[in-house]
DNA sequence: TCAAGGTGTCATCCG
DNA sequence: TCCGGATGACACCTT
């Protein structure tokens, strides 16, 4: 585990430097700020010595990257458990562990990281570099209470040494003990496990407890500081996420931590951290791995000849670009992750790092692709200049390829390094091939402008629906959603509406009174469908007014009908609502049973029976209308003409007939109307799809017969070259090609003229597709 | 409170 | 000329 670490670190340093010196910028922000575990593990140890560079960046952006929004509380959270372990661990036994972050104690002699430094951040830097990650167990972020016990810890000086110039003796014990602190000797899982953990959160409690009845701190704190030992077998540190009301707790913590450090370490508010924590060395006894093992992890930056601050900023650089390409394109993938549910362990604990490569993966070729399928460069009339194994050069950089990294990574494939095992195991369909991608788009960018979606679609051999597919989800950010007609209910409704819209006429105009009672039909928007709205005293008077509890018993049209047509003043009133509903489900409508209409109730059905009936209906009954507003809809003229001669009515009855009747109408117009627009919106998008699919489908044609002429080129110029050598003069000696040419006439015959003749001849046949063009 | 979508209604056009 | 379908526009309501 120890050589792996040292492995990874440096090879995983090494070539972030490479990538920054070629001025790629990785993001590997979203790496170490995830909560992967055995990444950070791996890469760390229990620490995050480099999360020192986003700490850095945490409450003032110094150098203009915007933070990544994700990582902030996660770092002061670590940084603030990093400290809380520290404080803890300065007056108990300790088990060594590889404290990688010591790398930026060393890494800066000459910087200005002090603990008076005034500069929030680079005391923030500098406080960071005692930051701890112990891991994924911490899902909950307390960045306020952290950032206040930072801050407090600032104000008692414990922060890093003044490392202003060369090292002190201060400054080395000083790393010595933050070594010695915390070296990992490979500590058990059982030591993080629940159970044990839940013990520790018990004193904690128990403490807390304690302090909550009574302030017995001062009092308590030496006894209180040994219970505290207990917390971590490793850090020393409590798990403030694991129990309910964990922000609190933490600031207990905190505050408790605080109290240990002055009951520990009972300096002043101005005295230097590091000569305690220094004098504290002497008298706790540690187990320090080698020397050499120290040296040889200290090596990867304590060798390198850059600044401290540069190293910092190729991270910075390494984790924009990285997160720049993941934020890209793939919002699609992000916002599966993202907006897992916060209770999933997987996606709470894994949601940023796996995704972060994935969307790299596929942003480097979204990005090429895209442009790529758009321009078609490829289509250009330089095409045929281009050399045919151009495009096999860029295989390696297309997905079905992207495997082949790890193997052109070799050794340093980082792709098994970077995710844990259950990591990969678990995300193995959709981020697996995909992972080693970003290194490779890091790797030459300038080859990915130059993958085109037809490459992928002709060179590998992608389907081309398949690389339709590709473009369509690259154009997700369209105005219409594609899927949108993809949708079960969508499609049933457009297509069940789309014969209803053309029937409607003739279903109108034939229907008598016994199918105006089957408006719900399953014709559609055809039959009669009553207003909801309800009329009220004002209402018949002509106000309007509109009662919600009816809305939303029928107002749309998978409201359920029965509900109306229980009702014996409704029940030849057609409420179709239900043009889009299928027939059966119409039938199978449940009425509900006699017994359950009380006599007591039938005041309150009535009640409920006015609020049901349309404005029409209400002003149809307030003038006395004989018959239904659904005859007075969907008969025919004749037969509605008829029936009106069969009553007198007053000029006012027949005008309010004619206008339910036109309203009626008209609404059934407008049902109709709309469910048409949804459908030629539906089918547009169909068309949209078709055309793509036949564009994707041409173009791959116009490539495979651009390739097949370039080959019929090559073959021309090849039996050209040989014809030409075989050629010999009345001196036997063979005609140069500077002075004489081939040329192919007419008939199929070739002739020998000579090199100026056909040069001029050429440039005619140039001129002449110029001159028809003109 | 605002936005988006559904619905009813009116006015208008057109066959 | 009337009838009725189609549709844009608007208002209102719900989510």
């Amino acid at each position: 585990m120890l050589s792996l670490k040292k492995y990874f670190t440096e090879g995983l340093l090494q070539f972030t430097i490479l990538l920054s010196l070629i001025g790629v910028r990785v993001d590997v922000d979203t790496y170490l700020t995830s909560q992967l575990p055995p990444l950070r593990e791996i890469i760390l140890g229990p620490s995050s010595a480099y999360t020192q560079t986003q700490f850095h960046n945490l409450r003032n952006t110094l150098d203009g990257y915007g933070i990544h929004p994700k990582s902030i509380d996660l770092d002061n959270y670590f940084t603030a458990r990093r400290l809380l372990s520290q404080v803890r661990a300065l007056d108990r036994f300790q088990v060594p562990t590889t404290e990688v972050n010591a790398w930026l104690v060393h890494r800066d002699p000459e910087g200005s990281v002090s603990g008076s430094q005034p500069s929030s951040g680079l005391t923030l830097e500098s406080s960071s570099g005692l930051q701890d990650v112990t891991g994924p167990d911490n899902g909950v972020r307390e960045s306020e209470t952290e950032q206040g016990f930072s801050e407090d810890l600032e104000d008692l000086g414990a922060v890093a040494p003044p490392v202003t110039g060369d090292l002190t003796k201060e400054d080395i014990d000083l790393i010595d003990i933050l070594w010695r602190q915390d070296i990992d000797l490979g500590a058990g899982r059982e030591i993080f496990d629940y159970s044990h953990r839940q013990k520790e959160q018990d004193v904690d409690k128990e403490l807390r407890d304690e302090g909550e009845q009574g302030d017995t701190w001062p009092g308590e704190g030496t006894e209180a500081l040994a219970r505290n030992l207990l917390v971590d077998g490793e850090t020393g540190e409590s798990f403030p996420a694991q129990v309910p009301g964990g922000e609190d707790q933490t600031a207990l913590s905190l505050e408790e931590c605080l109290r240990l450090l002055e009951a520990t370490c009972p300096f002043g508010e101005n005295t230097e951290f590091p000569a305690d924590i220094s004098s504290i060395t002497e008298v706790v006894p540690t187990e320090s791995e080698p020397p050499a093992l120290q040296n040889n992890l200290l090596s990867p930056l304590l060798t390198g000849t850059e600044s401290p601050f540069d190293l910092e900023q190729q991270w910075q650089d390494l984790m924009s670009i990285m997160e720049m390409q993941a934020m890209e394109v793939n919002t699609s993938t992000s916002e599966i992750l993202y907006n897992s549910p916060p209770g999933d362990p997987l996606s709470t604990n894994y949601s940023l790092a796996p995704n972060t490569p994935i969307n790299q993966n596929v942003s480097l070729h979204q990005a090429s692709l895209g442009g790529c399928s758009q321009d078609f460069s490829l289509f250009s009339p330089e095409v045929e200049s281009l050399p045919v194994a151009s495009s096999s050069t860029l295989l390696p950089l297309t997905p079905s390829n992207s495997t082949s990294l790890n193997s052109t990574f070799g050794s340093t494939n980082l792709s098994g390094l970077f995710f844990p095992p259950q990591l990969n195991g678990t995300s193995n369909d959709t981020a697996g091939p995909e992972l080693p991608d970003p290194l490779g788009g890091l790797l030459d960018e300038a080859m990915l402008d130059e993958i085109s979606l037809m490459d992928l679609a002709i060179e590998e051999g992608f389907n081309p629906v398949q690389a339709s597919q590709l473009e369509e989800e690259f154009d997700s950010d369209s105005g219409l959603s594609l899927d949108s007609s993809h949708s079960p209910s969508s499609l049933s409704s457009s297509e069940g509406s789309s014969s209803s819209s053309s029937s409607s006429s003739s279903s109108s105009s034939s229907s008598s009174s016994s199918s105006a009672s089957s408006s719900f039909s399953e014709e559609g928007a055809v039959g009669y469908s009553s207003d909801s709205e309800t009329l009220d005293l004002e209402e018949a008077e002509g106000a309007v007014g509109y009662q919600p509890e009816y809305s939303k018993f029928c107002r749309m049209s998978y409201q359920d009908p029965s509900q109306l047509s229980c009702l014996p003043y409704l029940e030849h009133v057609g409420h179709n609502h239900t043009y889009n509903m299928a027939p059966s489900a119409l039938d199978s409508a449940n009425l509900p049973p006699p017994s359950t209409l009380k006599k007591g109730s039938k005041e309150k059905q009535a009640d409920f029976l006015d609020k049901q009936m349309s404005r029409d209906e209400h002003r149809a009954r307030a003038m006395k209308i004989p018959f239904t507003n659904d005859k007075i809809i969907n008969l025919p003229v004749e037969e509605f003409n008829e029936l009106l001669s069969k009553y007198q009515l007053s000029e006012a009855q027949l005008s309010l007939i004619r206008d339910i009747r036109r309203r009626g109408k008209n609404k059934m117009a407008a049902q109709n109307c709309r469910k048409r627009k949804l459908d030629t919106i539906l089918n547009l998008e169909r068309d949209v799809e078709d055309l793509q699919r036949d564009k994707t489908r041409l173009l791959r044609e116009k490539v495979e017969f651009l390739r097949s002429l370039r080959q019929m080129k090559q073959k021309v110029q090849s039996l050209y070259q040989e014809v030409f050598g075989r050629l010999r003069d009345e001196h036997g000696r063979p005609y140069s090609p500077s002075q004489y040419a081939l040329q192919y006439a007419g008939d199929g015959s070739v002739l020998l003229i000579p090199r100026t003749l056909a040069d001029q001849q050429a440039r005619r046949q140039e001129r002449k597709p110029k001159d028809r063009r003109k």
